[in-house]
RNA sequence: GUGGGUGUAGCUCAGUGGUAGAGCGCCGGACUGUGGCUCCGGUUGUCGCGGGUUCGAUCCCCGUCAUCCACCCCA
């Protein structure tokens, strides 16, 4: 569990707001919903694997003993969405677009860019089968990343019914299409030979997973269209993979006009671990992580274990700690974000003035010109020198002075740390002196 | 859940079966109304926690916790 210092949290701040604004441009909705969920909420939702992960509450009472767990902490936030549109459907809209931005909480152990404790950035839309929502959610994704300074990342497409209908086609029998896709997620990672390794360790056939793999290896590289017409001829007449590809090919035409058009590319690899996922999958990969920004997809049957009444729903999901992991070894974070606590630091240099030396902060804080100062008083009196170090330490520009003759006279003395330039001004001019010298006195 | 590494000063890390060191930082001074540069002097520790072996453990053994890496899986 980490405690997230100042600087962290500007940073945090920051991303988030930018994904808010971005989110909220699209008509979407803030939501919250507790830490705490009933636990069989969340079980059954994620496959065995996240079942395992899910961090879990001891009942009170009797049933601290037994080890007998009631409640868990949330383990993604697209569950607890679907919780909350079977349970107030009535009070929601038909198509009800939100995005949620909170800490989720998997029994996992940590390594980089993984944590037990992290938060996500999800937007989601439900009431809809429409491949609008799916390109929509794309560029939402990609507005986001755009703006927060990322040009290189690929968003990977692909289908959970056209990986069904390549493993049918295939000779995988539909028992181990579970087994085979958790072999081929990892085709770029492990390589083909051990692929094929591994299916058959499984129970799959040399012959399937050698055609499987020869296949989808076949695919590397290509562009959209002619992996889109290979996997056409793969498939053939299967009824599922045909309504797939549909699907695909809809989305690439919506998203070829939207902002994510230039990342998305057809991944017939691509298989997501979530249970839930019933259509189009996506992720988003940049080079220098191992794992993704982020990920998503259609999960039309999952509001239905809520509520017993189908509602479709398609949503995404961006790793706001793998987003600032990223921007913190590449140093995309601007300046406004790295900012000193204050501008400004009074010198508390007279112990029998500190009520002047608090009055002049106050007066400096209302700034000039229509721009406030940040201003922060050495609470103790001290030797100039640690004060003036203190000020340099923590990035504050600016240091006022006033001594006791400055203050018979109306004077305050203004020291640039940046320049080292130090000039004696009159007291009600020294926040315009400030303002004015602001810009260009940094460093 | 599996395998492995690490845990010693505020930080980065050395170290030895006989109760510990460096660099940086920090503090003080040269500079009693001025940070950064320089010089001089000084300080810093339940050696992660619990137990065991031993005359004696920071070092060896067992356990435990934290952290990191890989697997698994994922954002």
């Amino acid at each position: 569990m980490r405690d997230f210092l100042p600087a962290d949290v500007r940073r945090r701040q920051y991303v988030i707001g930018v994904v808010a604004e971005v989110f909220e441009s699209y008509g979407f909705e803030p939501l919250e919903t507790p830490a705490v969920e009933n636990i069989e909420t969340l079980t059954g939702k994620y496959g065995e694997e996240g079942d395992r992960l899910i961090f879990k509450i001891l009942k009170r009472g009797e049933g601290a003993g037994t080890g007998e767990a009631d409640l868990a902490l949330r383990y993604d936030l697209t569950v607890p969405l679907s919780r909350v549109v079977a349970e107030h459907r009535a009070a929601l809209p038909k198509y009800f677009k939100r995005y949620q931005v909170q800490p989720v909480w998997r029994a996992d152990r940590p390594q980089k860019g993984r944590f037990r404790e992290f938060y996500q950035c999800d937007v989601d839309a439900t009431g809809s089968t429409s491949m609008a929502v799916e390109a929509e959610l794309l560029s939402a994704g990609a507005d986001v990343l755009r703006r927060l300074g990322f040009t290189d990342f690929t968003i990977r497409l692909n289908h959970r019914r056209l990986l069904s209908a390549i493993l049918d086609v295939a000779g995988v029998p539909a028992d181990l299409h579970g087994t085979a896709l958790i072999a081929l997620d990892k085709a770029d990672k492990i390589g083909r030979e051990a692929v094929v390794a591994e299916m058959t360790t499984r129970g799959v056939t040399e012959a399937a997973a050698a055609t499987l793999v020869a296949f989808l290896f076949g695919l590397t590289g290509a562009d959209n269209g002619p992996a889109l017409e290979a996997i056409a001829g793969f498939v053939g007449t299967h009824e599922g993979g045909v309504a797939a590809l549909a699907d695909l090919r809809e989305i690439l035409t919506l998203a070829s006009a939207l902002s994510s058009g230039a990342h998305v590319r057809i991944d017939a690899t691509l298989a997501r671990g979530l249970g839930y996922y019933t259509g189009a999958i996506f992720e988003i990969a940049v080079a220098d992580l191992a794992g993704s920004l982020g990920g998503g997809g259609r999960y039309d049957d999952l509001v239905g274990m809520f509520l017993g009444q189908r509602v479709p729903a398609c949503g995404l999901s961006l790793g706001l700690e793998r987003i600032l992991v990223v921007m913190g070894e590449r140093g995309m974070f601007p300046a406004a974000v790295e900012r000193p606590p204050a501008t400004v630091l009074v010198a508390n240099f007279d112990g029998g003035a500190v009520g002047d030396t608090l009055a002049l902060a106050a007066e400096l804080r209302r700034g000039a010109t229509g721009t406030p100062l940040a201003v922060e008083v050495y609470p103790d009196t001290d030797k100039l020198g640690k004060q003036f170090k203190y000020a340099a330490d923590r990035g504050i520009p600016f240091v006022v002075v006033v001594g006791t003759e400055e203050r018979q006279q109306g004077q305050v003395t203004v020291k640039s740390l940046g320049s080292g330039a130090q000039e004696a001004v009159a007291r009600d001019r020294a926040a315009e002196y400030i303002v004015t010298h602001m810009g260009t006195s940094r460093g």
